[in-house]
DNA sequence: GTCTATAAATGGATAGAC
DNA sequence: GTCTATCCATTTATAGAC
């Protein structure tokens, strides 16, 4: 015992999850093919060399697919906030934040799509996978206020001048770097608002 | 004649453009109430007291109903532009053009949704659609310009910023005021950017 | 766990009578 | 211009055999 699958080597939970796997990157395969709403079930059972019907081993409904597509998006944000360095300047560090955050959109747009402008209907995350963009959040706020940018409205500030910046790069010069290149001058901005009271 | 309809006082043709914009509107009141994919034709067309066969006579398709809508949003885009004045200083025409701008977003997110985040499956703009856009993007090119922000990367920056505050607002905090807050200070920043080559 | 078969519903679009 | 009738395709989801 002790390997936390009954004793098998290969448990049924191991082969359960990596199918699970196997699907849920069918499902982003598919999307940066032909969009976040342009597959179907069968498309995705289909690239696993599955049947539909047999989704539903793994998932309870598109929905729950969707779920953990979100899931699986912050806990790819939250990887690369991690492993973003802190070391140098407040200032170096907020640039590289900015990066690390624009990149991580403009690299996959219905990642960016899913998380960010959350327009599939009827699709809300589920508490837990929420929690995850809470957690991402709360990291953001920690790295702003350990570079002198402690107040809610820088934070807001940032989301919201990032995400835009990387919703028009995405949508209207997909591969180019016409807003790429504002990401930097944008954090020079946002630096300059620094007042007094916030240190 | 003179009445540019052959003679009759309501002739077939006003008929015809009445109705298509009822239908029209029919449409933006389902989106505002289940989103602009929580309908259907069969939908707008009860909405009207037709059935879905007869809305074929006014329109091509449903994306064809899509686009006439992302027409007539560009067309109260400009109409607010229009209606805005250009008076006082630089900076006070900026703010008074960002609010215009931030306004016109958060009034209507389905509009918002259809306009400047474009995730309909397979829907596109026709040309004469997209020119309406090119031209709001023309006369806030004017505005900028008029007000010594005359770059190019002033006016990407401008729509980046806006749009990811009303997005943001939108989405986040829907009826609040917490990013709206931020559209006064977003300009101050963006104005501060001025460069003497600028002028 | 995977399959076949099928339910159950939906929705866009067309044909043709009136 | 509006209708009824209907096509046709699609999709999510379930039942039950293997």
């Amino acid at each position: 015992m002790g390997t936390g699958d009954g004793g098998r080597r290969n448990g049924r939970r191991a082969r359960h999850e990596a199918t699970r796997r196997r699907i849920l990157e069918a499902a982003w395969a598919l999307s940066r093919e032909h969009g976040l709403q342009g597959w179907s079930l069968r498309d995705v059972a289909g690239a696993v060399g599955m049947r539909a019907p047999s989704l539903y081993v793994y998932f309870e409904s598109k929905h729950d697919l969707y779920d953990a597509m979100y899931a699986d998006g912050y806990g790819d944000l939250l990887a690369r906030i991690d492993a973003t360095s802190l070391d140098g300047t407040p200032d170096e560090v907020l640039h590289r934040a900015a990066h690390t955050f624009f990149g991580f959109c403009v690299d996959d747009p219905p990642r960016h799509h899913l998380l960010f402008l959350r327009t599939i209907p009827g699709f809300a995350p589920s508490s837990t996978s929420y929690a995850l963009a809470q957690e991402a959040l709360d990291r953001l706020s920690t790295v702003l206020h350990a570079a002198d940018l402690p107040s809610r409205s820088a934070v807001d500030l940032w989301t919201a001048v990032f995400t835009g910046l990387a919703t028009q790069q995405v949508s209207n010069d997909p591969g180019g770097d016409r807003w790429a290149r504002l990401v930097d001058p944008a954090v020079d901005l946002i630096v300059s608002m620094r007042q007094p009271s916030d240190r």
